[in-house]
DNA sequence: TTGGTATGAATGAACG
DNA sequence: CGTTCATTCATACCAA
């Protein structure tokens, strides 16, 4: 069993999850107020699904600089080019593609991931790496960027399967067998954060308690 | 990962295309006693687990389109109203707020970051455009870009999950497709089982690609 | 194999 | 509108 198959399963899972999810959604709409109208989930859209061929599946890698690529990358970086033109994207994607697979995506991805990491680093080191528990709750409305460590925000820990309220326990219990197996290797998005660990698990193929704050 | 993983995962979309069968039947039952009802379907998930935690879930910082959403922004781009107007941009979240949180901004800038994109990767497209498979062009109608899916290309233009016809009695040939699949044969070969076990076309939810592309 | 970390990639929001 | 930033997610790679 490769890597790659074994994705295409998570994700065919992560597709039936969100099937599974919207079905929830109209099951609910449907039992809860059955007289209230206001669901035209009977007669909305319908897209047909496409039975179009396509098995790109091998494709599912990143790309990885090599060590060649990564050294040019790195020394076109510090020139001080902070944002290279198109223009200047595709140089460098000619000149990389020399020493291997690379396309001005990744070029283009390179720069920018290097750019947020590097003002992310010195932004964390020149604050302070004492974290109290003082985090002030409040979100700077204008500068949200600016509070990296107040929000426990780490992802949603919750599996989704457990959201799913049925009104049949045996579906239920389905899907909680589900969650347990559909925890992903790992995830550990961001380190950035104060000092809280983010849970692993959270496929996070949907969302459904968002409360943001919302500008209007 | 081993085969007993990948059992597993199979078990799982089994599971999936079980749950999916039983919450069709009910959507159809319930369908049939009424013609057309249902209430606003909130997001009262009942979270047992986000609950015992005791804490709040965290409020993201940003707004994510749940599946629902997406589908309908999707839709509403594919027709080809390219600049709505505030009066639309109104009725969209509107509409859309039915299926979770969002706002006006939102939507507007969902629409400025799709059209933007969407010409992006048109143009890396055309100046990339080295070869061509045959494969999903059948999918791709204006401007999903005719993508090189070589070897090293990941990014596929297919729809998301949520384009997944579910609204509709049709899902039942999709949850056909995956009584299939719960029903693995061993033999499976290497590139046999990923190849064909997805869903036609369409396994990225959330991968896409953006704004160059990754060439190989 | 499992868990953690580094980093490529996707995307909502903001800036000019 | 086009471009850029910031945040998040997912995967490659490494350590135990």
């Amino acid at each position: 069993m490769t890597d790659e198959q074994l994705e295409t399963l998570r994700k065919q899972i992560a597709v039936y999850a969100s099937i599974c999810e919207q079905l929830v959604e109209m099951h609910k709409n449907l039992t809860a107020h059955q007289d209230l109208a206001g669901g035209r989930l009977g007669n909305l859209y319908c897209d047909p699904l496409m039975t179009s061929a396509g098995h790109k599946i091998t494709a599912r890698q990143r790309w990885t600089p090599t060590p060649v690529q990564l050294q040019i990358l790195e020394r076109i970086f510090d020139q001080g080019t902070g944002t290279p033109s198109k223009q200047k994207i595709k140089d460098i994607t000619s000149e990389l593609s020399q020493h291997g697979q690379i396309s001005e995506t990744n070029v283009y991805n390179w720069f920018q991931n290097r750019r947020a990491r590097s003002k992310r680093k010195q932004l964390v080191a020149s604050s302070n790496n004492a974290e109290s528990e003082v985090e002030t709750e409040v979100e700077s409305p204008n500068e949200k960027k600016t509070n990296p460590e107040n929000l426990l925000s780490h992802h949603n820990p919750a599996p989704r399967a457990e959201d799913l309220c049925f009104q049949n326990p045996e579906i239920t219990s389905e899907l909680h067998f589900l969650s347990v197996l559909s925890n992903p290797p790992t995830y550990h998005g961001d380190d950035h954060l104060s000092g809280k660990m983010g849970v692993p698990g959270n496929y996070g193929i949907y969302e459904q308690a968002e409360d943001y704050n919302m500008a209007g």
